[in-house]
DNA sequence: TATACTGAAATTGCAAGCAAAAAATACTGT
DNA sequence: ACAGTATTTTTTGCTTGCAATTTCAGTATA
């Protein structure tokens, strides 16, 4: 059976907007996508209802735009994303079955080989891809949807992060993280394996601490670039520059 | 602004498949719909994507039929009901404004009006619209959304349970049912008005184990219509009839 | 200079029609 | 009678085109 239009498009425009090659709130243009996409509208359309559900895009009165990064929403989405990855880590512990377990070892070696190369991209997606596995281990479609927007939310949020963010950091601060996001798969995958509900539990935990501290360092602890060029002080009620 | 007809067209499928008009598994003919709902055949396709996000119509090949019940996911869905309900009634309970607490008591009212009449769906709906209340005033829309899709799973299966549930209970066992149902509501409201977690955590196990055992009453304790026709035993190691 | 109006351009929402796939039916050979 | 195949019918997926709404530039006016 080949694919319909519609969800080939909705494949390629979530893609499009993890890799923020489709900025949060950028307007989304019916008739330029239907042309570099090569399909008609209708399909855009129903791609663009889709992704509307998957909270991907969000409706700016009648048009359709990216959906834009709320600050307010941030703290929530973190709340969403730990609880929802402990209930799922706790399940999949439960429930998996050994395919479910070759599906999980796949990807996340798909993760470990990637990680030697220099393509974020792809090392983002085996990651997104190994957690699905585990999300689908779980067996449970409520609460599988429930993890999957958080898990898709965040990994957005940690995109736009790291390619705002200067380099400064260098290269060894990024093997010390990826050798620690590596090393917790593999106790995942194991506790999973060997149906330890609490460790699973425990585990999801030290994971989500671990994605959040990256994403707060790049997005709070970056010497601000003013640092260099002015000093600031703060005399009477107000900043001063002096 | 006028409302598009795909989401015109949305609610009304989406009602009637609350409603049980149109029954579980049954194919969605797009051409039948256009006809029927006087519009063309693009609008009716949109809101079948639509529904397929929110649980209520699944693909079925290239076809579109209303979405099954399984029985192996009904544990699933009363797993999610319950986990998401007290979340939900914790967070409302913290976060609630005054404008939710408007909106929740409007249809908590509007519940128990309706319950004077006959009129089971009015009911039911009041009902759904009461719970939905409490879910904005959560402020969460990832644990909203968590919780609509398990309260729309648990509504659907328990309209179907009533609608194919001889009467035999009586007018009398509904009553008691409803003042049941709406004393827990009231308690409910008033711990979440006062913002007392604790209590609206333990409110919400209440609420979902008086609207399972409901279910579970109907499904399994109703006398089978062949207990007064035939006589069934056991022998040797299979059943017999005498 | 700011503001309200007007007409043109752009964009969405919907309908109709066509092509392809799937389903149903009729047919043929064993 | 029945299995397998050809043909017709039905249904979906997509394209195109049009109507209605929105947006925006330009103009006039206070």
């Amino acid at each position: 059976m080949i694919e319909r239009d519609g969800i080939k498009v909705a494949r390629r425009l979530r893609n499009s907007i993890l890799r923020l090659e489709l900025r949060p709130s950028q307007m989304l243009d019916e008739a330029e996508l239907s042309e570099s996409l090569g399909v008609s509208r209708t399909p855009i359309r129903e791609a663009i209802i889709q992704l509307i559900a998957d909270g991907l895009v969000v409706r700016d009165g009648r048009k359709a735009k990216v959906a834009p990064f709320d600050f307010d929403d941030m703290p929530k989405l973190y709340d969403a994303l730990l609880i929802s990855s402990r209930m799922i880590h706790r399940l999949a512990a439960e429930n998996r079955t050994q395919d479910d377990l070759d599906v999980i070892e796949g990807n996340m070696l798909r993760f470990e080989t990637s990680s030697d190369a220099s393509n974020g991209v792809e090392r983002s997606e085996a990651n997104l891809a190994f957690h699905t596995a585990i999300a689908e281990a779980a067996h449970n479609r409520y609460f599988a949807a429930f993890y999957n927007q958080a898990l898709i939310g965040t990994i957005r949020l940690a995109r736009a992060c790291f390619a705002n963010a200067p380099n400064t950091q260098g290269k060894g601060e990024l093997a010390v993280h990826l050798k620690e996001t590596i090393r917790q798969h593999r106790m995942i995958l194991s506790a999973i394996e060997s149906q330890d509900v609490e460790e699973a539990d425990n585990l999801a935990t030290l994971h989500y601490e671990l994605t959040k501290a990256r994403v707060q360092t790049i997005l709070f602890s970056q010497p601000s670039v003013f640092t260099g060029w002015l000093n600031l002080s703060i005399k009477g009620k107000g900043l001063e520059l002096s």
